[in-house]
DNA sequence: TATGAATGAGACTTCATTCAT
DNA sequence: GATGAATGAAGTCTCATTCAT
C-alpha cells in the first residue's frame, strides 16, 4: 500500500501536467491525492519544494531504468540502441512526468534554473553515449555535444507528436522508425 | 514609429516567454510596453484574448516568411533545406517567441488546445515538403508524419540547447551541421 | 473629505490597537476602512509596511506637536513642564496609537526592533531637556538618560491606568498631578 | 529534575516573550520544551489553558516572594523600600515573564481582560502600601491610586530601557538610583 | 485613446487541534 | 503519559478586470 508521501507524489504529477506549474493548485494536488491540504505541508515545505522534489526524485528513476537496461549490453551500438528504445519508452510509462519536464523548461523562474540543471544533467548523459560511439568509429560526428541534443529533440517531438494527435505511438514498430531515424542521422552502421 | 499595439505585443511576447502564460502579468506587461495598465484593455478584451493575438499574428509572420523564401527554390531539396534553414533562421531571430510556444504546448487548458491547433498546421507545412521530396524519390521514408514530427522535434531541440548552454548558436556552420543531421536522418541524398 | 490612504491608517491604528499586530487581520482593516481588501494592498506593499508607516508617521506627528508647543516657551522649566504636559494630552488623544506603540515594544521580530528604534529616538528627545535643565542647575540628577527612561515610564503608566480602570483621567487635575510627580522625583523646583 | 508540565512552562513563557502569545506557536513550544506537540494538550486543554495557568503561577510566584521579603521589615518606609527593591529584583530575575505580561496588556481579547485583571491585582497591592505609609504622614501625595500606578510605570520602564538599549541595568547602584527617584517623587522623606 | 484607483475571487500558507497508536 | 501524522479554518497576498475620468 502506498504511502501518503507517495500519493502526494503521483496527485502533484498528475495535476502540474495538466495545468503547469503555476496553474496547478494545492488544492487539486489534495484532491488527487485524497489527502487534507494541510497534509501537503506536513509533508513538504511549500509547492515548490514539492516541484523540486517530483523533478529530482523522478530524474533519480529514469536514470537508474536506463542505466540498469543498457549496462547489460555489451557493444556500443547496442547500449546507444537500448538507450534511445530505453527513453522512448520511459517517455511512453511517464507522459505526464515527461510533460511536467518540458513546460518548466522555458522561463526564467529559479525553480526553471533548476529543472534545466537537471535536465542538462541528462543530455550530458547522453552525450557520453554519443562520444563513446564516435571513439569507436562506429558512428562519425563532428559535433557530439549539438546531436546529444538533437537525440534529446526527437524523443520529446514524440510526446509533442501524442500531444498535437491526440493518439498514441507505443506500438514496437513506432519506436524503431524513430530510432532507426536517428541512427541514420548519425551515420551508425549496424556492424555485420 | 511603433504603435500603441504594437509595443503591448512586443512587450507580452517578452513578459510570457520570462514567466509563462499564468506568471506573466497585465502589470508586468504595461510596465514593459510603458503604457498604463488599463491601456491593455483598451486593446484587447482581456489576458488570453491578447495571447492568443499574439500567437496568431506570429505564426502568420513566421509563416509567411518561410513561404516567400521557399517560393524562391526550384528543386524540392533545395526547398527543403530552405525550409530547415528559415526555420531555424526564424527561431533564432524570435526565440522568445518560441519559448511562449513550447512553454504554453502543454496542458489541457483551452487556450492550450488552441495553440496546438496552430502548430499542428505548422507540422503539416512541413509535412506537405517531406511528402514532397518523397514523391519525387529524393528521400525515402516510411511515415511521413512521424518525420515531420522529428523535423520540428530537432528544430525544438535547438531552442533547448541555447537555453541549458546559456550560449548562442547562431553561426551558419551550426545551422549546417543542424540541417545535415536532419537530412541524414532521412537519407536524402544530394543529386549532383 | 479624507483620502484612501488615511482611511486605511485609520481603521489599521483602531485595528492594531484592539487585537494586537498579529490579531489584527487585513480584512478586519478593509471592513473598517469602508474599502475592498485588494485596496489595501494597492497602497501599501503589505501588513509590514502598513504597520510601519503607521508608527512612523505618527511619531512624526506627535514630535511635530511637542516641538511646536515647546519652541513657544522661554525658560527650561516652562519647556519642560509643556513637555510632559504635551505627551500626556497627546497620549490622551491618540490612545489607539499608543496601545499600538505599547502592545508592539516586546518581542524580537524585525518590526518590532524597527519600532524600539523609533521610540528610542523619541525618549533621546526626552533626554536633551533634562540634560539642559540639568545644566542650567535646575534639577539635580545624576542619570539623564535613566531619568529620561523614567520620565516616560510614568507617562505610558497613564495608559496602563485607563487600560486597568476603563475610566478616563483626562482632566487637567490629573495631569497636573502626575507632572508634578515627575518634577518632584527630579528635584526640580519652580524658580520664584 | 524538572517534570514535563514545568518544562513546557519554562518553554512557553520564553516562546511567548519572544513571539507574543499569537505569534508563539504550539509548535514552537514543543521545540524548546524537548517534547512532541501531541504532549501539550496531554498537560494543557489548549494554548489559551496554557496562557492563563503561565500567568496565575507567574504572579503568584511574584507575590509570594515579595511579601515574605517586606513581612521581615519592621516600619513602613523599610517596607516600601522593600517593595521596590523585590519588584525590580523580580523583574531582573523573570524579563521574559515579564515581557508576556507588558505585551498581552493591551487589546480586547478574553485572554487580555483577564490578564489585567491579575495586574489590577497586583498594583492594588501596590497601593496598598502607599496608603499605608501616608496614613503614617512619611509620605504626603493625594492620590494614592494614581501614585501606585506612576510607581507600576516607572518599575516597566526598566524593562523598556533594557529592551531598548540592549544593555542589563542590574546592579545595585542602578536599583538605589530608581528607587531614589520614586521616593523622590513621593516626597518620602528617610527619618533619622 | 488612455489612465490608474479600486475591486474581490482565489491562490498559498500557517497552525491550533484531534486522534489512533 | 506521550507521540506525531493528519486536518481544515482562517489568514496574507496576487492579479485580472472594471470604470469614472
Amino acid at each position: 500500500m502506498k504511502n501518503t508521501k507517495e500519493l502526494i507524489m503521483e496527485a502533484a504529477i498528475k495535476e502540474i501536467s495538466e495545468k503547469g506549474y503555476l496553474g496547478a493548485t494545492m488544492d487539486g494536488i489534495a484532491v488527487k491525492a485524497g489527502v487534507a491540504k494541510g497534509t501537503l505541508y506536513y509533508h513538504f515545505n511549500n509547492k515548490e519544494d514539492l516541484f523540486n522534489y517530483i523533478i529530482k526524485e523522478g530524474m533519480n528513476l529514469v536514470k537508474n531504468d536506463i542505466e540498469e537496461a543498457v549496462a547489460n549490453e555489451k557493444n556500443i551500438i547496442d547500449k546507444f540502441e537500448k538507450l534511445c528504445y530505453m527513453q522512448l519508452k520511459i517517455i511512453y510509462d511517464n507522459k505526464d512526468f515527461f510533460k511536467v519536464i518540458m513546460s518548466q523548461l522555458w522561463g526564467i523562474e529559479i525553480r526553471q534554473t533548476e529543472l534545466r540543471d537537471v535536465v542538462k544533467d541528462y543530455i550530458s548523459y547522453i552525450e557520453k553515449y554519443v562520444k563513446e560511439a564516435m571513439d569507436e568509429k562506429v558512428i562519425n560526428v563532428d559535433d557530439t555535444h549539438l546531436i546529444a541534443y538533437a537525440v534529446f529533440g526527437i524523443m520529446t517531438s514524440v510526446t509533442v507528436f501524442e500531444l498535437l494527435n491526440d493518439k498514441e505511438i507505443n506500438s514496437i514498430e513506432d519506436a524503431e522508425k524513430i530510432i532507426n531515424y536517428i541512427l541514420n542521422g548519425i551515420g551508425l552502421k549496424k556492424q555485420i
